[in-house]
DNA sequence: CTGGCCCTCACTATTTCTGGGGAGTTAATA
DNA sequence: TATTAACTCCCCAGAAATAGTGAGGGCCAG
């Protein structure tokens, strides 16, 4: 039944897609695919917000972002803390919230079994694929067991293009830090006071002070926390 | 040549896996599959410490980690900032550190073709995937493009074996910060000062202290910027 | 061989942050 | 219902960070 050719045909063209339609229409096409009732990937926002592509009705979608959801969304808190794919009945759908958020999201015609597939990029960003069917718990087993391979790449190449399309999201470039700068945010991000640094990198704090003020200045940073919150998300420092 | 078959069955057999043994087995055989030099999965620690499984010398991965190149190797600087996998050729090689860093490794016994794989996990766990070998330039490009969707599936389980297999290794993980906190944290994180943060958050600076003491506290961080750094490197907030 | 960047050290005054303490209200949960 | 957790506000003294300016030596590339 299931060829890996079609998938494969698929991601093939997901890869060259440059539009939005493009990428919607892939989503149709695995969607029918698969013969299943959604599928969903979205971008979850530290700030709350979600966009994506993917075929949940409209008005789910936006009642979804009005109630602010996300914040009770077992499906959000459930992967945000896996790595792996997860099936929805092994989330925790207890407190009375929860329960009403439930029973409102099959009333907008999302289906009772689901299958997400947590996705992480740099700088922290999170989001999410999602199938999602009516059927039975015996046939939603089966059909995740057999598709789980294809779902998780299907998922990366996903969020692989929401990251090209998102160029505001991509690393913004900043000058070099030098050797003595690195070692001087390395040293405060985990936790070394001023006197601790200069003491471990053999420095008068004064100089110390020299280092962290011109990596403040190279970063555009406003204060040390700052800097140091910088060098981190540029991927500049690892602590 | 490439067939799924092979592969498949030792991704089976990876989910089955429960001792080291096994899956540096794993490892080996799909080196032999693939035909290449190494073949390595690696956490990378927010400490700068690396471990995993995989085919390097030994007696490269005690001199990386006594050197310290975590510090300067342009994979981990590259990968970190990436979502997709990255051929090493298409990363940043300049500087004389990096240079004598790369011919020591080619010394070494590491190849000069190299392709790795980001992969993230909670909590702000990442890990790199790399296969490596010593082959032209063209020879490599045919195998990467071959391989690329079998290569991000391995990194996938292997990480999540990993995570299996560290749960500990998790102690990153942290108890959740209060929505407050969150703001807080994210607030600083971005520069603003105390004061800028209270009124950002319509509050008095005096119970926004309180909220950076504890999100202090659950994070075990010795100082602010301690606090905003783990948040980060966790994933709990995001700039 | 010069300009630019890196490393090192020093001083002062002002602003901001830290680490203790205590105390009351709401909301959800067990 | 009792308990927990989150959110809000307040005081104070001492520690730390910031914004200025200045200066000398080393190294590398144009």
């Amino acid at each position: 039944m299931v060829t890996n050719t079609t998938v494969e045909e698929v991601l093939a063209a997901l890869e060259q897609a440059d539009t939005l339609e493009a990428i919607q229409e892939a989503i149709l096409k695995l969607r029918e695919y698969f013969r299943i009732d959604n599928m969903v990937y979205h971008w979850v926002d530290s700030a709350g917000e979600q966009y994506g592509y993917g075929t949940y009705p409209l008005e789910w979608a936006a009642h979804y972002q009005e109630q602010n959801y996300i914040r009770i969304d077992p499906v959000i808190a459930g992967c945000y803390k896996r790595f792996h794919p997860v099936d929805w009945k092994r989330l925790d759908w207890s407190g009375k919230a929860v329960k009403a958020f439930q029973a409102e999201a099959i009333e907008y015609g999302i289906g009772n079994q689901g299958y997400s597939i947590p996705i992480r990029g740099p700088n922290g960003q999170f989001a999410l694929f999602t199938v999602n069917h009516t059927c039975d718990d015996t046939e939603w087993e089966e059909f995740t067991e057999t598709n789980r391979r294809e779902l998780i790449l299907i998922a990366h190449y996903f969020n692989q293009k929401a990251l090209e399309f998102e160029p505001n999201r991509a690393p913004e470039q900043s000058q070099p830090l030098s050797p003595r700068e690195i070692d001087a945010m390395t040293l405060l991000a985990i936790g070394y006071s001023r006197a601790q640094v200069a003491d471990t990198l053999s420095i008068s704090e004064h100089t110390l002070r020299v280092y962290i003020e011109s990596a403040r200045f190279k970063l555009g940073a406003s204060n040390t926390t700052h800097a140091v919150a910088r060098a981190l998300s540029r991927g500049l420092i690892v602590v």
